[in-house]
DNA sequence: TTACATGCAAACTGTTTGCAAATAT
DNA sequence: ATATTTGCAAACAGTTTGCATGTAA
C-alpha cells in the first residue's frame, strides 16, 4: 500500500483533487509494483481496504488517472478493459487460461522491420501482446 | 462479391450447413480481399444487399466463422470486435482518428528478443497493434 | 423427419451519465 | 462560496441467449 503522503503527491502533481476515494485507489494501485487491473478488481480491492468507493467512481477514476498519464489503458479482449500501472513502453503477455496480464521483461524486445506510416499519420505506439496458450503460469500471487 | 459456388465450397469444408444467411455473409466477407469489418458493418452491409440477416445470427455466424477458423478476431479497444477475413500471421495498423484497421503489408516485420514463454506455456499468437495518430491515412475505400 | 439454424425480444455485461448531495479549495 | 467530485440508479452499447418457427439433410 504506497503512503498517504505519496498518494498525495501523486494526484498534485497529475492536478487532481487528493479526495478520499482517489486517494484510497491510487494506494492502492501504486503500492506493489507494475500492477494490471480491471475496474471491478479495483473495485473488490478497495471494499476489502475497507475504503468505499463506488464502482461508478473506480470507473470515473481510472479514466481520469489514464487522462493524465499515471495509468495506460490495455485492450485484449473485447469484453473487459485493463489499466496498467505501468505506462512505460513495454509489452505484455496475456494467459489466456486466466485472463491475466505480464509484463514482458527485458527491453531486447522490439518490433522491426515496421514500413513506413501511411500518409499523413504517425505512429502514437505499438501494442504487442503475446497470447500465452495452456500451463498456469505465473506463481499465481493472488493479486496483479 | 465471392462467386456462390465459392461461398457453398468454403461452408461445406469448414462443416457449416449452407444456409441462406451464411452463404449471403460469406459472398460479402469473402468477396473483395481482406477485410476488417464489425457485426453491425456486416449487417449493414447484408442490408444493402438485400440479404435479410438479422443482427443475432451475423454475430453467432461470426463467432461460428472464426471457430472455423474462417476469420480472426482482432480486439481493439474494449467496445466493438473486429473481424478480419485474413487469418494468417499478419499485424496490424489502427487508425485512431477512423477506428479503422490496415493490414501491415510486407512480412519483414518481426518481433524480435521475446523471452522464453513462462511455465508451461507456450505462445498461441502474437498481436501486433500499430497505433496511427492522426492523418486521414487510407485514401477512404467505402468499405474496409 | 430430425437435427440444426434463424429471428425476435429479452437478458446480460461492462461502462457511462444525469442529477442531487457531499466535499475540496 | 464555488467549483468539483461522489453515489446512486438509470441509461447505454455491444453482444448473447431462450424459445418458437423455419429449413437443410
Amino acid at each position: 500500500m504506497l503512503p498517504f503522503c505519496d498518494a498525495l503527491d501523486k494526484l498534485r502533481t497529475a492536478g487532481l483533487r487528493p479526495t478520499r476515494q482517489r486517494l484510497s485507489l491510487t494506494q492502492i494501485l501504486f503500492g506493489q509494483g507494475n500492477r494490471h487491473i480491471t475496474a471491478e478488481e479495483l473495485h473488490a480491492e478497495a471494499q476489502a481496504a475497507k475504503a468505499d468507493v463506488s464502482l461508478a467512481t473506480v470507473y470515473n477514476t481510472l479514466n481520469q488517472f489514464t487522462e493524465a498519464g499515471l495509468l495506460r489503458e490495455v485492450a485484449i479482449e473485447g469484453d473487459r478493459s485493463y489499466f496498467d500501472t505501468n505506462t512505460s513502453n513495454h509489452f505484455h503477455y496475456y494467459l489466456e487460461s486466466e485472463g491475466r496480464l505480464l509484463d514482458i521483461e527485458g527491453d531486447d524486445i522490439q518490433v522491426i522491420g515496421l514500413p513506413q506510416a501511411p500518409d499523413g499519420t504517425e505512429i502514437d505506439r505499438i501494442d504487442v501482446i503475446v497470447r500465452l496458450r495452456g500451463g498456469n503460469a505465473g506463481k499465481r500471487p493472488e493479486t496483479t
